[in-house]
DNA sequence: AATCGTTTTCAATATCTTCTGAAACTTCTG
DNA sequence: CAGAAGTTTCAGAAGATATTGAAAACGATT
């Protein structure tokens, strides 16, 4: 498949697929401690670190997994709006290919956890709170001491409660206006921020030196910034 | 255990501990999708919402699992910091207490997710990119062309590939950054700029008006919020 | 130093998750 | 429209993780 013209070249070759390999199984480890499964951060770390579009056999073969797993994965990562389906004239085949901008990947699954994971939360807390303090549009009929403008005694124990719950609930609520702000469809927020507060490039620069250029808060490879 | 004054206070103390299970049940649940075992979410969500201290056989009770599980599950929170042994005189027994503010909850998090997780993960890149961008302190003497001061004709995929594993590593280490000066030991930060930033207090009391006060920046419940 | 109340450990077990592979399905092509 | 090429689905197998419970370790007390 691929040509190689010298010995030098294929000792590099031999150590690019070394090194392919070896990230996909960082990576991999990463995701399952994320709640990810283990195979389809392999299978991202494999479109990402080869940069070039991948069909499904060309997955199953390097990662050996089945075509029913390689297949899966692949969709979820399409939901999760990292990868993209790309398609090459005179082939019937599908290719695919990983979000190259790493700032952009971030985006997308900060976006996609708060979508499934803390909207749900909040939710879930919100009718919590009504169990105990439910709102104003109850109905009360049967209720005497109500609607007589009481309110009843307040429980100290359940006042705590709800004060636990409500400083729960303005937190999360917090997190999604800020992740909404940084993360989301406008927004090159957190990587504006992330410049302006001077928290990128010199670190790594500093303690290891490195022959290309440090990775600004443009992290697309050259290759994909030809138009800023 | 607990004196019941009334009917309606009992009628209270129902609602409570059915509002409880289902903020463990929540949080259990949502602990899972962020890669912690759901009990130990479950034990960390009943000790915040409960408020005092509670001994491992309270744990046991209330969650239904087994005395080594509650042990385990209460020294995991101990390591992660959410979590403190509280003695009572003239009791052997060791009592569990939840941090109840809500951003220390989170820095705490974050700090150790970010040395469990990211750190080692940044470690495996440093090393994969040496794989193919050996450091300048590499000996070289077998290599007479690195010796007349030649560089090896780059491969260009090779040159991409490490383009690529730059950005990620510049990604890893803002965000590295970013958390270090926002959540760790001195900081207050990421709970500042959200203040600052305008992200907090507004958006619940608009959708659901509420009876307890909008949780603001400090989220600790007023009891312990004395001494600012 | 023996006892007692408590906590920790860990091998066995139960539970949950992921993966496989073959069948069903879809979509192109001649 | 029949057949080929490619993709998706899903029941069962394999593998990973969490849980139990009983035994060991601990440490305060007598």
């Amino acid at each position: 498949m691929r040509e190689i013209g010298s010995d030098a070249m294929a000792g590099d070759h031999k150590q690019l697929i070394e090194a392919q390999d070896r990230f996909v199984a960082a990576w991999g480890k990463m995701g399952t401690a994320w709640g990810i499964s283990r195979t389809m951060a392999e299978v991202h770390a494999l479109l990402y670190i080869t940069g070039e579009p991948l069909c499904t056999d060309d997955v199953m073969e390097r990662l050996q997994i089945s075509r029913g797993n390689a297949s899966m994965s692949l969709r979820a990562l399409l939901e999760w709006g990292i990868v993209e389906r790309v398609h090459r004239r005179g082939d019937r085949k599908e290719y695919f290919q990983a979000e190259q901008d790493v700032w952009v990947l971030f985006r997308a699954i900060v976006r996609e956890r708060m979508k499934r994971e803390v909207d749900p939360m909040r939710a879930s807390l919100y009718e919590i709170r009504d169990l105990t303090q439910p709102g104003r549009s109850e109905r009360s009929d049967d209720r005497a001491d109500e609607r007589r403008g009481e309110r009843k005694p307040p429980d100290p124990a359940l006042a705590a409660h709800n004060q636990r719950l409500d400083a729960m609930l303005g937190f999360l609520e917090t997190m999604e206006k800020m992740s909404a702000s940084f993360v989301s469809p406008a927004g090159r927020g957190l990587q504006a921020a992330a410049k302006i507060l001077g928290f990128v490039g010199g670190g790594r620069a500093e303690a290891r030196p490195s022959t290309s250029r440090s990775a600004e808060t443009d992290s697309r490879p050259d290759s994909e910034r030809e138009a800023g």
